[in-house]
DNA sequence: GTGACTTTTTATACATGTATAGAAAGTAAC
DNA sequence: GTTACTTTCTATACATGTATAAAAAGTCAC
């Protein structure tokens, strides 16, 4: 055990993260500022950045101790390549949902946390085993992972409209439609609202599935 | 015409807009904030909010001036629906990519801009034409969507990072896989980079199709 | 004109992420 | 011990979006 030169540390990342977590579980998301966190472990803002590159990464680190409690789960017995694929999918898309910080990390950084890789895994697997050669397997699971990551982000910012009672440009925007060049939507205008607030998720993935691995 | 009560405005929002443009056009996106924008337009920066909500409806604004310049195509003349639906979706996603501040506009709202809808229009059609409920038209459409909306955001992550050369968290991840529980990924490790660089959006919205529509 | 009312603009303030510069606190070589 | 070097921490500062309160500038009834 080699000794450390200069100054040691007053903090560590296990610190910054457990701080996080209670702050996070306590006071809820929007609570987690770096100066509120700073505070929290005892020290100055910046200290923190020397743990940390960025609050992005802070929140990376923290989806990535969640997805280490989260069990992998077997694949379902007797399943079909096809059904493991949307299992993990599906799986992967409800675990993400569970994390109220999510929209950030999708943001800053397409990838997953280390200790969830196991989604990917099984996807490509279930692709290979279908038949797909590991390229094709790949750009598989980077498909279903855009539709993943945009359905997510879709939600959430349906959710945040909500909660939210300003008057939208949104709802402005469908009042009038221009019934001659956009005979379809301004037919369904009036339902609008309820046609999109339907969860489609698992259809789309089903879509996918059926459209990317070979017919049986 | 009624006369007006109130302070007369001393700008309005085409003013704003216009100012908008030629600061993005002159220095780029992230040269627009609010306090330059009021400079611009020669008012304080809190008098923009009489005119528009916040800055994801300026940026909102901005796009649907943008989409009103582009030209709607003419779908490919004797194309089957699946093909019209790649089409506009194609388009769609191309249009998208040009705009440079598009991933705010994600971020705060799911629906595009008025003289953007003819995107919709076109992919519900042809999907009703091609033997869809108007409802399941609709789930497809929303379908296409994230997957499109996914998609913009990852490549945009992908370009980011790129420019951004400080270690990312995403390199280490990948550098020590777990062989045993990751065999597919560990296997595909050194290829990673390079496979999750190509521009898989077109297949995606192939399988997609393929998926949603009725076998012809 | 005067006062009530409305709309738009201004001034000020705050919270946030983070850049930058330098101070502090240790180890290693001599 | 003194000096050089390294790592971590602190202080200060800035740019940004936007909340809030009040001021300004008009119309209208009388």
């Amino acid at each position: 055990m080699p000794a450390r030169t200069g100054r040691p540390p007053k903090i560590s990342k296990t610190d910054i993260l457990t701080a996080a977590h209670r702050v996070i579980d306590e006071e809820g998301t929007q609570a987690l500022t770096m100066r509120r966190l700073a505070r929290e472990v005892g020290t100055t803002p910046m200290a923190l950045y020397h743990h940390v590159r960025d609050k992005d990464e802070l929140l990376l680190l923290l989806l990535d101790e969640y997805a280490a409690g989260v069990p992998r789960p077997e694949p379902p017995a007797g399943a079909g390549p096809g059904e493991r694929v949307v299992a993990a999918a599906v799986a992967m898309r409800e675990a993400l949902t569970r994390v109220p910080w999510i929209v950030e990390v999708l943001r800053a950084d397409d990838l997953m946390s280390a200790r969830a890789l196991w989604y990917p895994e099984e996807i490509i697997d279930a692709a290979v085993q279908a038949g797909l050669t590991p390229e094709d397997a790949v750009d598989a699971y980077r498909i279903i992972w855009h539709y993943t990551a945009g359905e997510i982000s879709a939600r959430s910012a349906a959710a945040r409209r909500r909660e939210d009672d300003r008057p939208t440009h949104r709802g402005r925007v469908f009042e009038d439609l221009d019934a001659t060049r956009l005979p379809r939507l301004a037919a369904l205008g009036p339902r609008w609202e309820e046609l999109t607030s339907r969860d489609t998720y698992d259809k789309g993935i089903r879509a996918l599935v059926r459209g990317l691995l070979p017919r049986p």
